[in-house]
DNA sequence: TAGTAAATATCGCAG
DNA sequence: CTGCGATGTTTACTA
């Protein structure tokens, strides 16, 4: 990893034409070619940037060096450097990659193998079960063998409630489901996302991630 | 900004929970206190990060260091650091910010300039005609006089289509409007976006930005 | 490879 | 402060 810091001009010409005026920034390129420019505040997030793949060409033009990055989608992005304070190159490997933990694909695999978790009698029929517009997270059978539709999110929001019902108009014109009916899971659901469910006719219901979690790894198995 | 080259772990317990396995990575941190800890490829994310407001404490133990970042929602950034191979700071003042030129507004613009770019006669009624539930972004009549509503996108998805629907429902119950049908015009509409546009008799367009673009500059004008 | 949904999204604006 | 919409979103996953 190369890390730059200078004074520097940077114009972008792609998805839209972009400019930033003389300022001391960070230049970051990596060992894959991505090249990003950081100011020293705001998020994580670069003021300009190209990713992977591209091309880096450094010319020397009347003492002024200027970096040409473009990539094979036509776009570019051009920094002017008027004067360079640190130019430094690290090695520093492949890097392991993050492991992560308690997210939504983690909640729907841990409610496939329980739903009865969500307070009755549930048997799984499909996990990401597809209907014309996208695949809906869980399909069960309630105890009087109706079919249930299950959304799973993080956090529940009025988006979440909409794309059930999404899911729910499809899968209610197909003969062999219907009806179908919704339920709509989160670790928090939103007040204004419970009131258009309810609007709806779709059952809310709240988990907590660690009791799933913990009765996941106690329920006792038959291997 | 100081920049630190390092063989580190980190754990992050937040939102989620995280880890990164010990490895030589580049530890970002702005003068507004962002924390970013970067690995030598990917895009411009960093693997792990706390934006502003935090505080970072720096400890030693046993002759190991250990950043502690933590910020009053609660989530916490732990930083071990094994063996520190660079530990630089620079100061690089308030950034001017970027300059963006040719994003969705410039779209709208230039179709109610010239609504027949659409590819049928349409006169504009109104650009941001307002409904109960927010502006639509033009209200055009066609050649038999009957009320077309269009929503504008840069990328046409389904979120977009189930805007432009709320839209109708509320345009239809306006005697004076009604019948009311509805256009999806963006750059690039997907499938599953078309597939619901279309099952609720939506129109979609997709339209070339430079096309337009063009085709405006070098249209004749009368002033 | 293309298409779709999730994300510790970030960021800006309006109400 | 909250919610909504755009983003050069990026990333991960699946068909």
């Amino acid at each position: 990893m190369r890390l730059v810091i200078a004074r520097c001009t940077v114009d972008y010409d792609g998805r839209l034409t972009a400019h930033l005026p003389e300022a001391v920034r960070l230049l970051m390129v990596k060992a894959d070619g991505c090249v990003a420019i950081h100011a020293d505040g705001g998020a994580y997030k670069p003021l300009n940037w190209m990713n992977a793949p591209n091309t880096l060409v450094e010319a020397s033009d009347d003492g002024l060096d200027t970096w040409r990055v473009s990539n094979p989608k036509g776009e570019t992005l051009t920094i002017t450097l008027l004067e360079v304070l640190s130019d430094t190159a690290h090695e520093m490997g492949v890097d392991p990659g993050l492991q992560k933990d308690g997210v939504e694909a983690h909640l729907q695999e841990l409610l496939a193998g329980d739903p009865s978790f969500l307070g009755e009698e549930l048997s799984l029929v499909r996990r990401e079960y597809p209907t014309g517009i996208g695949p809906v997270d869980l399909l069960c059978r309630d105890a009087d063998g109706h079919t249930v539709a299950i959304e799973v999110k993080r956090r529940g929001e009025i988006d979440g409630v909409e794309q059930l019902t999404r899911y729910l108009d499809f899968l209610n014109r197909d003969e062999l489901l219907a009806p179908v009916r919704g339920l709509f899971v989160a670790q928090e659901i939103r007040p204004h996302a419970r009131v258009l469910a309810g609007d709806r006719g779709i059952g809310c219901v709240e988990i907590d991630y660690d009791e799933l979690r913990g009765i996941e790894s106690t329920t006792p198995r038959l291997f």
